[in-house]
DNA sequence: TTTAGCACTTTAGTAGTTAGAGTGCTAATC
DNA sequence: GATTAGCACTCTAACTACTAAAGTGCTAAA
């Protein structure tokens, strides 16, 4: 363990690097930080650290760098999560107040105040399907030949698609497709339909495989469908003095147009906390120069999607944590009143 | 006007730059596109032509390489439509023929296809809504407090909502609003319901406000709403030579950023054609080292959506022109084609 | 245990040099 | 009159050398 000196010069390494950008040297420490130490002492405490692996060196003459070991240790012991002012918590509040009809909608305002307030580049994704209840299911006939299906699960997502056919539906057509399909997906989770189902299905209606094989495929389409990410703020990464390279300004405009593992990042955190992963304790390679923090928000066990933010490893967690933490509350008194509401109007009928 | 040795002169020199992004010397034409004069006499030709302004030189003693006013000669005079492979073709067919519902997915199946060809960056918006008439009107009540508005016009656009009440909707009220909302708007454009028309609705209902209000409200919000850009292969573009310069590339993604630069460029186009801008020919300074290409695609006189192409001045015009004529053209026969058979079964009807 | 002092290391920036690519111009040639 | 060989001239890009500044590590003294 380290003790409370050592802790002390580790946390203002860290935090004037955060800040500056630049190696750090123990006379910088001393004046700056006002340690009651001369920088020959702080020179050894450094090289202490060092040989401990919470600090780097990018030359043999240099100012110390944070290692990933040492920003681990700072995320999880030296860091306060307060660290956010009353304007911030009053624009978040701002922000977060505008009436939504859809979860997704919140989550895209939660994903730009946060990109705003952190000045990083955050991304988003909407709930996952799997984890849905489906409860109701509704065929609106549009023109007489546009079909519209609409699913609505538990937790108030709505996913719509059109089918087109080449000859005229009937609303009594419609209205069989309403009773057949709820009937038999009504409470079950938001997945796939599969061969059996399908089957089912198809030996129980009585018309043309023509109008239900295209509704078939087409729910299984938007079920499976990719999830749709939303990028907040990729201008902002580009100010940061490591974007000064042109190799890790390619690297990052690449990780971003590569949906599926910005989807898989944002995926693979738990539910109910914030996530760090800083360079390589990210899965993929093309990380391993990132630091990402992320959380989920949810109503009860139910995910209503997923927020990030994407930066370098130099990244001012403090305030990312606090700010995210922050929001996250906001988001789950929010969602959580509301749903209690529903419910209580629910019982009184 | 150029004479023809001094047109395949500038051609050649055009072309070359084009493909190796390195200013081009008398000697190379002379080897490179076995000209039958001596480097001399191109040496002279090469002067008369930048003092015409056709092309420019990157200092006094470097090769030449293409001024904007070349590249526009070049792109209306010199270039042919017609590079394209019949493997590109054939591609693009396969694409295309891809069944979808709606015209926003066959857009940006086309916008994903021509960045693929191309290796370009891509984007496109889907139709404007103002040129759009309203054919129908639909409110879908789903569970009993949410109630999903289904805006479809005469070329296929669907556009839906929902609103979220803290009360109960009747399927008779729903029965009103789509009585009351077709007759008042069929038929009429598709642009934001005025005071007027709000007061007449609100005069016409006999319940609460309340119910009315966040409709009107919901409507008008979709109808405003910025047109959501659709956008392909940014990576692509940083491969380039051009994007060795951490400015440029940082302007580049400040531009795709942009949303609201990308969308006026692209509504900015003439219908019907194939729009040029190099350099300094857009509006925007931001755009200045950079040209786009643009096309409208419409069946009759109803806007479908437009598709451009950024990149570099140093663009490959020919083949960027004639992948996208062959993409306009199949795509307009696919929906007239679609639109006829539609139209001769009404008629049989 | 702390610190003053100093030798040593490394970087970043500046200046100088050179080879090579390419032009423009002149004078000779077709 | 048009073309071209030849050459002086220009500019760049790459390499080398040098220097000042920043910072460390270590030794020896406090």
């Amino acid at each position: 363990m380290l003790d409370d000196r050592k802790k002390k010069i580790l946390q203002a390494v860290i935090d004037e690097y955060i800040n500056t950008a630049e190696p750090v040297s123990s006379g910088t420490l001393v004046k700056k930080y006002n340690l009651k130490y001369s920088s020959a002492t702080v020179r050894n405490e450094l090289a202490e650290l060092e040989g401990k692996g919470y600090l780097d060196k990018t030359h043999t003459s240099s100012g110390r760098v944070p290692s990933e070991k040492g920003y681990r240790f700072y995320v999880d012991e030296l860091i306060k999560d307060d660290n956010i002012s009353l304007e911030e918590i009053k624009y978040i509040q701002s922000k977060l107040n505008t009436k939504v009809n859809e979860i997704e909608d919140l989550t895209k305002i939660a994903t730009t105040t946060l990109s705003e307030i952190t000045h990083y580049t955050t991304v988003s994704i909407g709930p996952k399907t799997q984890t849905q209840i489906i409860q109701e299911i509704k065929f609106v006939l549009l023109g007489s030949r546009m079909l519209m299906v609409v699913i609505v699960t538990d937790s108030g997502l709505v996913k719509e698609t059109i089918i087109k056919y080449n000859e005229d539906i009937t609303e009594s057509q419609v209205e069989t497709l309403n009773n057949l399909f709820n009937s038999k997906l009504k409470g079950k989770p938001l997945s796939k339909i599969d061969k059996p189902m399908e089957e089912y299905i198809l030996s129980e209606i009585q018309y043309s495989i023509n109008v239900i094989k295209p509704i078939i495929d087409q729910i299984n389409k938007i079920i499976e469908a990719e999830e749709s990410i939303y990028l907040e703020g990729a201008n902002k990464s580009l100010e940061l003095p490591e974007f000064k390279s042109l190799e890790v300004v390619k690297n990052f405009v690449n990780i971003l147009d590569e949906k599926d593992l910005m989807i898989d990042v944002l995926n693979s955190g738990l539910a109910k906390d914030i996530n760090v992963y800083i360079g390589d304790e990210n899965e993929s390679e093309q990380l391993k120069d990132f630091s990402i923090v992320t959380f989920k928000h949810s109503v009860g066990n139910k995910d209503l999607g997923t927020i990030g933010i994407i930066g370098p490893k130099r990244m001012n967690y403090s305030k990312v944590i606090s700010v995210m933490k922050y929001i996250s509350k906001k988001m789950n008194m929010d969602l959580k009143m509301q749903n209690d509401i529903e419910k209580d109007e629910d019982k009184s009928d």
